[in-house]
DNA sequence: CGGCCGTTTGACGCGGGTCAAGTGATGTGG
DNA sequence: CCACATCACTTGACCCGCGTCAAACGGCCG
């Protein structure tokens, strides 16, 4: 798995230009590293937790279990990504994230983003942007589960999980590594990961991917995103209304 | 239904106390009441839209509908909720908003919210709260429909509207009228009309709920919610960090 | 070499979908 | 005020996609 240094100011910098006092702001939200190792469990689903995070380099995923044992894994964070906004509501979060590779993460108090709202009300309306994003994304997860088959299911996985890679920096081709075991896709997407591997197979059979090793090869990848209706929603933003930077 | 004039500053106010001057810049994106008839589509699909609003009464819903026609509602609006935010990031609604009563809504444009941002560092803050509050809402729903059973995503669903009526300040008692058709219910949570109905004769069968008319009468609620893990998310919050108001 | 974990494949069962028929309620035009 | 249409709700019979269980298989690491 390819790795780029992609801060969450580099993020945004691909909408808009940063003034250097944005940068720098966004630069006090970076500045306790910490590394963790794969399979550490970072937030626990009923600890408390007043921190905010941004990931700057791994890759990790957060999950809720149910009573029955059975678990949703509900995102995954890669280089880039922020989590645990949901401290700012709680103070707790309300799922476990746990690293699926080693990984750098960098803490930050909610006092950061109060601090934010005060002085740079652009980057503030940026997190609420960022927010909608993912609002949306998970939307058309919701969706997925919901109202479609378990072989759309997998291709939308493998096609968002892609977008969200490359969105992070990551020097995607048309082959890449998920880096998730068929459980986890399984866990992601609401199946079992022994249909998971059935359906891996018959896209396979039907020419639309190959695999090799963990790898993956979109073999036709146009083609595939209109067959299951997958939109990348990091495209076609308009930031137009955003409050001049200060 | 019971109506109560529940408006954005109300429905905040329960957090924290609000100034004059904040009062005054929420009220401000209620100035444009609109009335519309049961029905009436607001906001299509595809349509470009690049306002937002707020309801300020009445019941409506936002759905996406897939290729095969299947629809999935994404989520269900009430008194003083924020809606088509995903303007912010995109200048379209990624769902179809549709009037599920009559109902007033009040649109603003994407500009009051740089306003706001730039003026009220305090209301961006908790409109960044709300999101969180959302966003782990759909995340339980989407465990839901990933990991539940039918019969434990109806129960969820009714637990949940009552839940968010009360939350708009309509006076639900232990009776109360959901205001969906199974179909609607259906389209929720990922099931069929028929399955809907089954389940909601084995929920009255089991004697957790009755039925009469299109009111639902809950009763132990406390069991129910503890038998599917149902957690009230408008409950337990924490916003200590919260910059000061102006 | 041996154990473990992830993958693969087959046989079988079940939860929920599909289809279809029937029952009320509401509404609407004559 | 009635005849008829419509729409939501019910209920039963049957089917299928996906879950479950079980048994290999293969690669990696100690």
């Amino acid at each position: 798995m390819s790795v780029s240094n992609c801060g969450l100011a580099d993020r945004l910098e691909c909408w808009i230009a940063l003034t250097p006092a944005e940068r720098r702001a966004l630069a006090r939200l970076e500045e306790k590293p910490r590394p963790i190792r794969r399979g550490m469990v970072l937030l626990d689903e009923r600890g408390r937790s007043e921190d905010l995070f941004v990931v700057r380099d791994g890759m990790l995923m957060c999950y809720v279990l149910l009573d029955d044992g059975r678990r949703q894994i509900v995102r995954f964070l890669f280089s880039g990504d922020l989590f645990s906004l949901s401290a700012l509501a709680y103070g707790r979060s309300p799922d476990t994230v746990v690293a699926m590779s080693n990984a750098t993460v960098c803490a930050f108090d909610r006092s950061e983003v109060a601090r934010l709202a005060t002085d740079h009300p652009r980057l503030m309306s940026l997190l609420l942007v960022l927010n909608q994003i993912e609002r949306v994304i998970t939307t058309d997860r919701l969706a997925g589960l919901g109202r479609t088959s378990a072989r759309t299911r997998v291709a939308t996985l493998l096609l968002a999980l892609r977008a969200q890679m490359r969105q992070a920096g990551m020097d995607v081709d048309t082959a890449f590594s998920p880096g998730l075991t068929q459980e986890e896709m399984g866990d992601a997407i609401g199946l079992t990961a022994v249909h998971v591997n059935r359906m891996l197979r018959q896209l396979e059979e039907e020419g639309m991917i190959a695999r090799e090793g963990g790898r993956v090869i979109l073999h036709d990848e146009e083609r595939l995103a209109r067959q299951v209706g997958y939109v990348d929603r990091y495209e076609g933003l308009d930031l137009s209304w955003l409050p001049p930077g200060r």
